[in-house]
DNA sequence: TCGGTGGTGACAACCGTTTGCCATGTGTTG
DNA sequence: CAACACATGGCAAACGGTTGTCACCACCGA
């Protein structure tokens, strides 16, 4: 076939060939209540059958609409983002935009920057776990559309994990099994969630009558485990919350270098539940969070957002609840 | 600040403000070389000075180029395609190109169709495991720049990371280790890597004058290690190799389930080294591929022919050796 | 029978940029 | 000094749609 090098056919072409405006052509497509049935189905039928296929960046110019929303994490290679990434995949796909996906590389300069730079080929973006000041996070949201996922920020939509409630639910569980020196292990400090949880590990072991302890902060990643491990081990706990999976599961390796039995010797539990927690040695207790569907709420907010003619939603900020799976990385005080 | 309000500065704006032709004020910006270093500074300034953002549809329109590339997966949800979308993610960004994100949910079907419709918005796309027939992969490349990973066609470019290599290391590594019944786990039967690792396997068993047995095939995903790890334990084999590492965790986790001890009972080896292969339990060996690096070089190839200047290049299918890791799932023949 | 009304389609003006072509001015060469 | 080449910048026509505005028509009720 020759086919590939003919010029594509455009709504002019559909237009000649049925012998209407082109205006109507592009109603008859794009707003097709706007045109009589009649016509209509002639011309979607000549679209059809003339394998019309529209084209985005010409739509884009002369509607503003580009019908891309970015997908901004700080990192592709944290596999927490994994999780965001199928969900935010899925339900994009299913609202008919297409899915761009930007690495800040864990610098607020970049996010603003590409943003910025790209504000105008995106309907609206989705911030997994912005690093921006509140400030610049307001400010950008007026350039445009934004949903933040793990990030509350008073003025743009979010979604939020409510790992804080998990972290209650941990220290519970530690508790019950007789722990008394528990450790916060800490993650970056621009990291809002890290603030959330340190703060509600505090109260959770403050209602207990007992005093927090953390070590850190460690740089995100799972090399950050072996650090983590040994400053652990070094503060005599017999537990430990880890800020993230990543943490925990470096911290599972470098334990098991040293000898250290878990959780004989000590208890670990992580945050998260990522792809992987499962299936450590040992499996990993950790708090369970619907990142898929953070992914898929925020999605959900930021297009309702984007049809100006349906109402403005009522709820802009949804909190997602989490919950504690007791695998095997947890077990009683043992001396 | 009133400046999210106003209308966003465009090149006529530059144009005005410093008294030359907007085609001018283009070339400057997009084709530097094109006008004398005294009007380019003034006009870089002033652009720079009014916050000027070029506007990517306008471009694409008028151009041709959209400067965007998509990475095509059958399945977000597969940790194989993690380490990809890092290396495409890291190369397109660096050659100033946006990064689209398309799931063909495992349907040929929907590849060649997302593929067709968006053919217009791209500037080319990275096929990762395309399950396309040959022939359709020819015709769509007729219609848009493509290349292919772990898909060798010829007339399209391609990197293939070559774990056939590999397979003969691991056969080699578990026959030295005295296993003689070694049976190859098989993933889906349209995907080319199945058949060619499969055919690999076949080979080097024979060269060791040893029959080659497989059990499968089994759908792609962690939950087939189930039927997986129960298929070859029925078959009598004292060693397996598995499709992927996918399958080989969710068969290490059913052997545990079911009390039978890796390596001692059963020797296990993956393929992929994706991420968790090293903190599985045990850990896994497995056929380390460099995914990611396979991404990159698969995003040089389709930008190197992206350029029309450029001289086409003369490699267009690069192999990438793959090496075996062995950790802790495999051992010797113990009776 | 006539004015009003609602539905349908056409006209044409954009949307912001690129680029082929041409005019001008400068420097070079014979 | 003339003729020419070349570097530079301007003009205007695309690129492929969307959309506000308006004209037309038929049908309705009074």
């Amino acid at each position: 076939m020759e086919s590939g090098r003919r010029r594509p056919v455009t709504i002019a072409d559909i237009a000649a060939a049925t012998g209407v405006a082109v205006s109507t052509v592009s109603r008859a497509l794009s707003r097709p209540s706007r045109v009589s049935a009649a016509t209509r189905e002639r011309i979607q039928a000549m679209a059809r059958a003339m394998d019309y296929v529209p084209h985005p960046p010409a739509r884009a110019l002369a509607s503003g609409r580009t019908g891309t929303v970015a997908l901004v994490v700080s990192d592709v290679t944290n596999p927490f983002y994994f999780g965001m990434i199928r969900g935010t995949q899925q339900q994009l796909k299913a609202a008919g935009y297409a899915h761009l996906l930007i690495d800040t590389e864990d610098s607020a300069d970049h996010e603003v920057e590409m943003l910025h730079t790209m504000r105008r080929s995106l309907d609206g973006a989705i911030l997994g776990a912005s690093r921006l000041p509140a400030r610049a996070l307001v400010a950008l949201a007026g350039e445009i559309p934004l949903v933040t996922v793990n990030r509350n920020v008073r003025g743009v939509p979010s979604v939020v994990i409510d790992t804080p409630a998990g972290i209650a639910q941990a220290v519970e569980h530690l508790v019950s099994l007789g722990h008394r020196d528990i450790v916060y292990v800490s993650g970056p400090t621009q990291s809002w969630s890290n603030q959330a949880r340190w703060q509600a590990m505090r109260l959770a072991l403050e209602r207990h009558g007992l005093g927090a302890q953390r070590v850190g902060p460690f740089p995100p990643g799972r090399g950050s485990g072996t650090a983590a491990a040994d400053a652990v081990l070094n503060s005599g706990a017999t537990a430990c919350v880890a800020f993230n999976d990543l943490f925990a599961i470096g911290m599972l390796t470098r334990l098991r270098e040293r000898g250290v039995r878990v959780p004989a010797d000590l208890s670990v539990v992580g945050c998260d539940d990522i792809f992987g927690a499962d299936f450590s040695n040992p499996p990993l207790t950790t708090l369970t969070a619907p990142i898929e569907q953070a992914g898929r709420m925020a999605v959900s907010l930021l297009v309702a957002g984007l049809d100006h003619r349906a109402p403005q939603p009522q709820r802009r900020a949804v909190v997602l609840p989490t919950y504690l799976t007791v695998r095997e990385s947890t077990g009683p005080l043992t001396h």
